[in-house]
DNA sequence: TTTGGACTTTTTAAACAAAATAGTCAAAAA
DNA sequence: TTTTTGACTATTTTGTTTAAAAAGTCCAAA
């Protein structure tokens, strides 16, 4: 989006006004069952514009999807600023990615069918926010250890153990759920157990005297 | 297979012949791939004859499974009841779950892009194996806490996050891996990353004073 | 620089035919 | 009476064709 913008000197005013219309029917019906045509529609314009500012369909979700992510990293880094003890932090980051679970889930009709076959778009922007995730862990990882509270060896070989650890709980506790939708309910009973397994596993940690066998 | 020997007297020796054709093609073909012609061509009979023994081709096949699970919960109880503490008990389940974990990666070619959309069939009898497992790590949990390594409230919860957690890492290890197969570094790796994960959660366990937030 | 209408190409969907496979049955063999 | 088989039917999968929908292109006009 800002690299079109860049080197066309297109105003970014439109470029909003798209991204808009994108999110709400990518909220509303999906990826596969938005066209183009409705894009268009939506915004009294003709599909060929659409064009003119977004190379394809892809970048344009592309576009939307990315923004949501930039947010929720501000965000993270914004709270984890208020806190100060890494175990503390932790627990904060599980809190918020938990709630942009949540949203992605509502966002573009994620249901565990999909999920695998999940188009290919998606499926990268999905990586790279597990690697944000694995970034921050390891930061938080190793802020505990230097603070004392912690013991182990490799940093980012335990934030990736954690981060799939709680991805697994996820796949896990939406393979039991009514396929088209999350109840409150159920949300309530997921984020419980992100908490359990997060609170056990920082206990570990915390007064483990072994060195842990990854690699 | 018992119910259908019972019922009406068939001799065992058949239906033996024919499950252990059946499971040689399921280990090299799959079950998709595996034609009632060709198990009984096999063992040189007729596909007719496979229908006096079996109602239908998910019955065989669920039979050769069946017997692979009992297997395994046979060799579980044997092993577990030579180890006295709990927590050595949960380490040992979880290398013998990942023995048979690879076992039936090779048996039945289960990829993870199969592993969602997997026959209903297996389905089933995977779900109930995880129901064993939970089952044992249940009371293993109990035990724990009555001999006073361990505190918490819950056990079948418990066993279930812990289960899940460990399912979950199997299935993120795996989608990382070479689409077709498990290399023995990749299998090497899927297990060092099961122990420290119970490593990390039996030891939270242990030391643990606050009561967990699950239900 | 931006837009829209006419156009081409690619993808998806539907309908149908052909092939492969699961499953049945009555008669023959053991 | 139990077991086996070949000939049969039913169901599922695969492939092909065609029509429709949607993506994407291009150029002249605003």
């Amino acid at each position: 989006m800002m690299a079109i913008a860049m080197h066309t000197g297109i105003q970014a005013g439109k470029i909003e006004v798209i991204l808009k219309a994108a999110q709400k029917r990518l909220g509303l019906y999906g990826y596969e069952k938005t066209t183009m045509q409705e894009i268009a529609a939506d915004i009294s314009m003709s599909k060929s514009s659409l064009y003119y500012y977004f190379p394809d369909k892809e970048s344009i979700f592309k576009a939307v999807i990315e923004h949501e992510q930039q947010e929720f990293s501000d965000l993270i880094e914004r709270r984890i600023a208020e806190v100060t003890q890494a175990d503390q932090m932790i627990m904060e980051l599980v809190e918020l990615r938990h709630t942009l679970f949540r949203k992605f889930l509502n966002l573009s009709k994620f249901r565990l069918a999909d999920h695998y076959k999940m188009n290919p778009l998606f499926q990268d922007l999905y990586s790279r926010m597990r690697e944000i995730e694995t970034q921050i862990l390891t930061t938080l990882f190793i802020k505990g250890q230097e603070s004392g509270i912690f013991r182990f060896e490799n940093a980012s070989e335990l934030a990736r153990l954690f981060s799939d650890l709680l991805q697994g709980i996820r796949i896990m506790e939406m393979r039991r759920m009514s396929r088209l939708e999350m109840s409150a309910e159920e949300d309530d009973r997921l984020i419980k157990m992100l908490r359990a397994a997060t609170t056990l596993f920082i206990n570990g940690l915390k007064y483990n005297k072994i060195v842990l066998p990854i690699n």
